[in-house]
RNA sequence: GGCGAUGUAGCUCAGUCGGCUAGAGCGGGCGUUUCAUACGCGCUAGGUCAGUGGUUCGAUUCCACUCAUCGCCA
């Protein structure tokens, strides 16, 4: 085979929940993309992935459901086979890290490194949980932070303050996984000395002056840093088990002792990749991939795994030896959702396997892959969605195809028209198909997959000017000939397009080639095998005289009643997050004042005012300038508010002002009151309103 | 607090190893076609290229600082 042996994988997700549409955004679907390009183009490749099912917040999410860390990773290891397979993404294997060629893998890998003196080891004491017997990690503790009384600190940092913290600092601190009063417990645990590394790291990553800036810059940041020890081994009872005879050799008890997480989860891609390699019937095959230096190796991840494919994983791979070095890693930011971040806890997200109930998978690939965050975070809003799918997939490519098929089934009895005699405009078109595999073909192989998509809507968009510009429903009957010769040439375009889409539609594509009977392309997916690729479809495909299938919309357009669906879905799930969390109950409430007597109390003037014009005061970040009809006069008033509400949460609200409060100078701006707003326990702040008239007193 | 990435038309983004009138897609506006899923095509929108200062004959592109967003680390 001429093109080369690739070698892909995915970011393990992790099988405490449900993939979601930023999953897909980061480190799937464009992978995805690369991979089905690379087999259309005869590449060999090898496309690896599965759940990463180890780690505490496995363990801490079994004990909250009350089930074994089996059946919560059992769980979403089958929704995320499940949902991948309807997205269409094309693994070749996806494994799972508790599989027994894991363990195998996993325990094999440390204990080749602790031969070749690849570790230390450190005693130390650390927080025990004496409920669930659990030694935590730091980030599995709680407790009232030193510094800003925030009591709901992490034993790692407290996000209130932002300092770092240790569980010693903490007041009162608890185990997250059962609320329990902490004890303490000393261990011996494995870690690497990166640091020692470092050297022969930072000359490794000097060759590749080709990744991403976001990714070098991750990179250098580390090395400023300087790297230091990372454990290796942690306290549970779930994951892969310490190796005895390694441990003992340390002088280390190997007792409830497994691997880090972040060990064995990168190794992953092995295993995943020996277990591929049994069931082809050729068990030693993996290492053809993983061990032959030039397999181009490429790890398709989000930002937040930039450290581990960079330095951590291919340190151990160094240090193992015998392995190949990744090519590159692309890795993407985030994606945020309806202008906020994904978050579970939360309830924002779109789940794939929802999302897909409502909607096609080409239809989330093609917006996907419009707002892929390459260069930085990008946002998904289901209004994007329906306009791309709408005004671009549906409107431009779909209908391309169509009004071309359309026009030939009814006017050319469904038969291919000859070529006839091109004229210099049909050379151009025919010119311009044959650039276009190569164009889009490099873009995907750069991982600018968001380029690529547009570029592949260019021939679409070339289409439908072509097509126009010849006006075949005028030359039909003028010029039979001519509409022959348009009409052929525009059918080749839509079999261009039935190739060139493959890899970012998949489901649309096979569609299109099965209305144009375009049969013996090879598949996009594993063993695809033999056919017609990628390169030819910088050729005319279709044959003059050849039948058509019947023609059929390949993409219809979502309603707005669809899309309404999703928001308010999203809305929903959010509020009950909300709900089921609660005020957390271990906030305070705000503490009594003293008692006052009624003519305290009738001192205040509080009037109902309609709030005519909110803005923000560009000096402050505090404050939000209003107008305030009330009724008799309109008043400015300054609310101290704007990191709390935006001026669009107070226009035209009819809220309560305390009418009769001196006047006071803020940024040289009159405040004539004060707007009332209640403030619950998270300092989340509500105006406080009155549907009455401006002016009405409040008593 | 340190480090890093990002900040270009309403939106999503290209681009400039310093220099002709800063580009594309989508949306908006105007015009137009009728084969098609009221779809397509053409024209158009005049954006302090985050801000300030510097280097330069000349900076959006180089340098410094500031701000904003996101991330990593402590």
């Amino acid at each position: 085979m001429s093109e080369p042996r690739i070698l892909v994988t995915s970011a393990l997700p992790y099988a405490n929940g449900p993939i979601h549409l930023g999953h897909l955004a980061g480190a799937y679907l464009p992978a995805d993309v690369f991979c089905r390009y690379h087999r259309l183009k005869g590449s060999d490749v090898v496309y690896i992935c599965g759940s990463d099912e180890h780690g505490a917040a496995i363990v801490k999410r079994a004990l909250a459901d009350g089930v074994t860390p089996r059946e919560i990773v059992d769980r979403y290891h089958a929704m995320a086979e499940r949902d991948f397979a309807a997205f269409g993404m094309s693994f070749d294997h996806y494994g799972r890290t508790s599989s027994p060629v894991h363990h195998e893998t996993a325990t094999e890998f440390f204990r080749a490194m602790a031969a070749a003196g690849a570790f230390s080891t450190h005693t130390e004491e650390m927080p025990y949980d004496p409920e669930v017997q659990l030694i935590l990690a730091d980030r599995f503790v709680v407790g009232t932070c030193p510094i800003c009384g925030n009591p709901q600190a992490y034993g790692d940092q407290c996000e209130k303050c932002g300092t770092a913290l240790s569980p010693r600092q903490l007041i009162e601190p608890r185990s997250t996984m059962s609320d329990a009063a902490l004890e303490w417990r000393e261990t011996t645990h494995f870690f690497l000395p990166m640091g020692e590394h470092q050297a022969r790291i930072e000359a490794w990553i000097a060759t590749k002056s080709h990744w991403k800036p976001n990714v070098l810059g991750q990179i250098k940041s580390w090395f400023t840093l300087g790297l230091g020890d990372r454990a290796m081994t942690r306290d549970l009872p779930w994951g892969v088990p310490v190796p005895e005879d390694v441990a003992r050799a340390a002088g280390v008890d190997p007792e409830g002792k497994v691997l880090y997480v972040w060990f064995d989860a990168p190794i992953g891609y092995v295993s995943a990749t020996r277990e591929w390699a049994q069931r082809a019937g050729d068990p030693e095959r993996w290492r053809t991939y993983w061990q032959r230096e030039d397999t181009r190796l490429i790890h398709y991840i989000g930002k937040d795994n930039i450290v581990f494919h960079t330095i951590s994983f291919p340190l151990m791979l160094m240090l193992h030896g015998g392995y190949v070095l990744p090519e590159n890693v692309p890795a993407n930011e985030f994606l945020n959702l309806e202008g906020d971040k994904l978050s579970t806890s939360r309830g924002w997200a779109v789940w794939l396997g929802e999302a897909l109930e409502a909607f096609p998978a080409d239809y989330l690939r093609y917006s996907l892959l419009r707002t892929l965050p390459e260069t930085r975070d990008a946002d998904f809003t289901w209004a994007d969605f329906a306009a791309h799918v709408n005004n671009e997939l549906a409107d431009n490519f779909g209908n391309f195809a169509n009004r071309t098929i359309q026009f030939v089934a009814k006017y050319r009895d469904g038969k291919i028209p000859p070529l006839g005699t091109p004229t210099d405009e049909d050379r151009a078109v025919l010119a311009a198909l044959a650039e276009a595999p190569a164009k889009i073909g490099a873009l995907i192989d750069g991982h600018e997959m968001r380029a690529a998509i547009q570029e592949l809507m260019t021939v679409s968009r070339l289409g439908n000017k072509y097509f126009n510009d010849a006006a075949p429903w005028a030359s039909r009957d003028a010029d039979p000939a001519r509409c022959d010769t348009t009409l052929h040439v525009s059918l080749q375009v839509c079999a261009a397009l039935s190739i060139l889409a493959e890899p970012f539609l998949p489901f649309t594509a096979a569609k299109l080639r099965e209305i144009l009977r375009l049969d013996g392309v090879r598949a996009s997916t594993p063993g695809g095998g033999e056919g017609l690729g990628w390169d030819d479809a910088a050729r005319p495909l279709l044959r003059a005289g050849d039948p058509l299938g019947a023609p059929a919309i390949l993409v219809s357009k979502v309603d707005d009643a669809a899309i309404e669906a999703q928001r308010a879905l999203l809305e929903r799930r959010a509020a009950a997050a909300a709900a089921a969390a609660g005020p957390a109950p271990a906030l305070p409430y705000a503490p009594l004042r003293e008692t006052i007597t009624y003519d305290d109390f009738a001192k205040l003037d509080l009037r109902v005012g309609k709030v005519v014009v909110a803005e923000r005061v560009k000096k402050s970040k505090k404050l939000i300038r209003c107008e305030v009809d009330l009724g008799f006069e309109t008043r400015q008033i300054l609310a101290g508010v704007a990191e709390h509400l935006g001026p669009e949460d107070l226009l035209g609200r009819e809220v309560i002002v305390v009418a009769n409060l001196a006047p006071r100078k803020m940024v040289g701006l009159d405040s004539q009151g004060m707007l009332l707003m209640a403030e619950d326990r998270a300092g989340a702040l509500r105006p406080v309103t009155a549907p009455s008239e401006p002016g009405s007193t409040v008593s």
